[in-house]
Order: C-alpha cells, then structure tokens, then sequence
DNA sequence: CGTTAATTTTAGTCAAACCTAAAAATATAA
DNA sequence: TTATATTTTTAGGTTTGACTAAAATTAACG
C-alpha cells in the first residue's frame, strides 16, 4: 500500500509538518518547515514537492502544504518511536528528562517495527513519554486526555505537570532549576495585571513566572 | 584527536576492512571488501582513497588496504555498540538470536557514547554477546578467552559452542535446525576420512556435519 | 615466457539532499 | 493603490556515495 521505505530526510520533514499542522488542519508555510529544521526554503521546495508527489502532502505554489491521511499515518508511527525511545532512555538508561529528545531523534529513524513494538511491550504499553506526550499505539491511536496550559488556570486552581511544550535544551534547564518537571504539583496563587506573570507554589515554596514559560507547560487540573 | 564523525557508509567499511583484516594485521583486497558490502569495486576505491586520507587505513594502488591504529579504535568501537544491542535485543526484548544481527546493523550507527555506555551498564557488562562474540569495553579492550575451531577438535574431544563466525541467516537458520546454539555441549566421534565431515553427539544424539560447518564454528574446548 | 584472465583503478554519470542567487508571487503599509 | 517588503519558487551548483565502461596493473597458466 503505502509506496516505499522514507528516508530519515523525509522522515524529519513529515514528523516536522506534522507537528506544526496541529494534527493535520493547519496550512503549513514552507518558512515555518525551513526554521524548524534549519534548512534554507529554496531546499524545502525541492523536498515539499517530492513528498507532495509520494502523496504524504499536498501542496500548491505559494499555498503552503498541508499533510495527507497517510502523511499521519507516518508521522504518527515516527512520534510513537521517538518517544518510546524516550521512556526507555529515561527509565531504564536513567538518562535525565532534559538529555533523551536528542537521542531519541535518531533512535527514532531505525526500521524495524518488529523491534518497536517489542520495545512498546518492554516498556509495559506506556501511555505517556517522560515529557508527558502521549504515545499513539501500534495503529496509531492516540489516547486523549483532556490537558490545559499552565497560563489558563485560575489563581487558587492547582494542577499537575504532564507535559513540556517547547522542546528546548535551555528551556529544559530553565525548569529544573524552578524545580518543574512531569508531575510537579503546582498551584496558581496570583496572576499579575502588569505582564501577566504568575505567583505559584512548587513543594510550599512561591516563585513567580513568566506568562511565556506558564504557557509553555501543560497540566492537568486537579 | 580523531578527526570529524563519520557517516555511516564509512563506519561500514572501517568495520569490513577491521573484519577481514583479522585484528588488523592482514592486506584486504578491493574485491573482498566489494563482496562484503555488495558494493562496486569502482566505488571501494573511491572510499579506500576517501578513508586513506582521514588516516584510518592505509592503501596503495593496487596492493590492498590494511587498517591503522586510529582505524582498530574507530571499528571496535562501532563491534561494541553492534554487539551490547545484540545483547540487549536478545535478552531484554526477547528477539530470538538469528534476529538480532540485521537490527544491531542499524542501531550500531547511532552516535551517541553516553547512550552506549549507559546501555552497558543496564546489561551489567557482559563480555560477550548472543552469538559468542566477545563485546569490547569503553577502552577498545577485548578480553581474550581461548577457542579453537570444531573442526580442530579431535576424536572424542567436547567442548561448547562459544561463537559463530559466519553472520548469515541461511546458516543460522541451519544450525537451529541442528539445535546447535552458544552454549551446546559437543562431543566429536568421528572424522570421515573421505570429506572430512565429523561425527558428533549432541543431547545424545548423533549427526554428521560437514567440515565447512565445522569450521565455522567455535568452541571452548572441556 | 607470453598470453589470457582477474583485479583494480580511472573517467565520466547519476540521484539525493543540500546550497546560493535571482525571479516570481504574495503580503504589508504609506 | 501603488511601492516596498516578505515569502516562495526557479535555476544552477556542490557533495556524498553509488554506478558503468574502459584502461591499467597484476596474477595465473599453458
């Protein structure tokens, strides 16, 4: 059914698509794919019109790419690799949380699914990666759980960490030194008029953040 | 100190060269390397020129490659990765053992030392791997342990099947169905005049294989 | 020893995936 | 709404690692 095996290049360039479709909807710019991949636009074409013709996206001149129903399906068994790699570089390897997502970038390219999916069965079917995204299953299913961003909860509200948005190796340093990770209990004591900072409580002790780095981090509300 | 990282082409052929050259002492010729990696011989050149350059071989026009002291390094440590993940997808996600070698072909080219380092830790060490092979520490160094053939084994003579040097799923999948695996007691009880084939015992139960078998084999005489 | 065979190298191509420079299309703003 | 800026594409070039065909070298054999 679906043509031949992809490169690690188109890999990237789908699960890159993909992530910046918000689960295929959005138009894609050919600027956005070329920031995110560090790859000059002119280079981008060439690429965006090859997948275009393996039928992983459609694209029209000047119009942006948007991402097939088989361009999912691949980014989807791309993701699920990249962050089972993940959970088992974080849980058995010990890796911390802010060392794997470079590794797991080119674990995520090796073929076999016979291997992922003993992997998947190792690791006992995990539902969440160590940044708190979830892992589609074997058919690429997703199980959704309802999350909002730390930035939209209300003063008095409190929840717990389950996902990093910005995958960023000083934003994960940031962090750690807050002393915020997957499954920090957080609570909201104060939002401010000024710059919309946030007072919060981390292990009864307040600090103050930004409105971008609240907005950065996902939770669910407890 | 060592140049820059290498692509996975060159790693495949530090690794060819390193193998055929028997610890680097011996020439290897174009040809060999062509067969190996089913690659031109026009295209070895290429790359024999290519690696001669970058100082991990040594070659002349004509007369053959022969791996340096920076070319051992480089290929023992990529024998390292090779064989921890054979131990890893052997034993922790149960692949059976005539599985194993086409993935680690894979995983082998991943960069990172830390991830390797820690992945030899998780498996506590081990000196060899599924296959018999022994696993080279951090350092390069393998830790020798005397074998001989089994077709130097004399009348009457046992000992365990420690390694399998021809990597080949034809001939993997012939001595599964012999029941020969790492680890197997065997006894010789005869030597054919005629062919050389052997006579042997196995859980009690006598069968003939041939010299070319029998070389291919290696053990840890008891 | 000389002729044939085999091996190895040279020379010229090709495809993939990148690049730069310039042209074309679209968006923005006075 | 026209001029300017931004985005995207086209055109042509580079590098890596393969290929084929043909030339050069070495080996093998009658």
């Amino acid at each position: 059914m679906s043509n031949n095996k992809l490169t690690k290049s188109e890999e990237d360039y789908i699960k890159t698509i993909f992530n910046l479709s918000e689960f295929g909807n959005k138009q894609v710019s050919t600027n956005s794919i070329s920031k995110v991949l560090k790859i000059e636009p002119a280079s981008v074409t060439d690429m965006v019109k090859k997948l275009s013709l393996k039928k992983l996206i459609y694209h029209k001149n000047y119009k942006g790419s948007q991402i097939s129903k088989s361009g999912i399906k691949v980014a989807l068994q791309i993701i699920r690799k990249h962050r089972l790699w993940e959970v088992f570089l974080h849980e058995k390897l010990n890796f911390k949380w802010d060392k794997i997502h470079n590794i797991a970038e080119e674990l995520e390219h090796v073929s076999s699914n016979k291997l992922i999916d003993k992997l998947d069965d190792y690791l006992k079917y995990p539902k969440i990666d160590p940044h708190g995204d979830p892992i589609p299953n074997k058919l690429g299913v997703i199980e959704s759980n309802i999350k909002i961003s730390l930035s939209d909860l209300k003063i008095s509200e409190s929840g717990i960490v389950s996902r990093i948005i910005k995958e960023d190796d000083d934003f994960f340093k940031l962090l750690k030194k807050l002393n915020i990770q997957i499954g920090t209990k957080i609570k909201v004591i104060e939002k401010l008029e000024f710059d919309n900072s946030l007072e919060i409580i981390i292990d009864n002790k307040k600090l103050l953040i930004s409105k971008k780095i609240a907005s950065n981090i996902k939770i669910t509300k407890i």
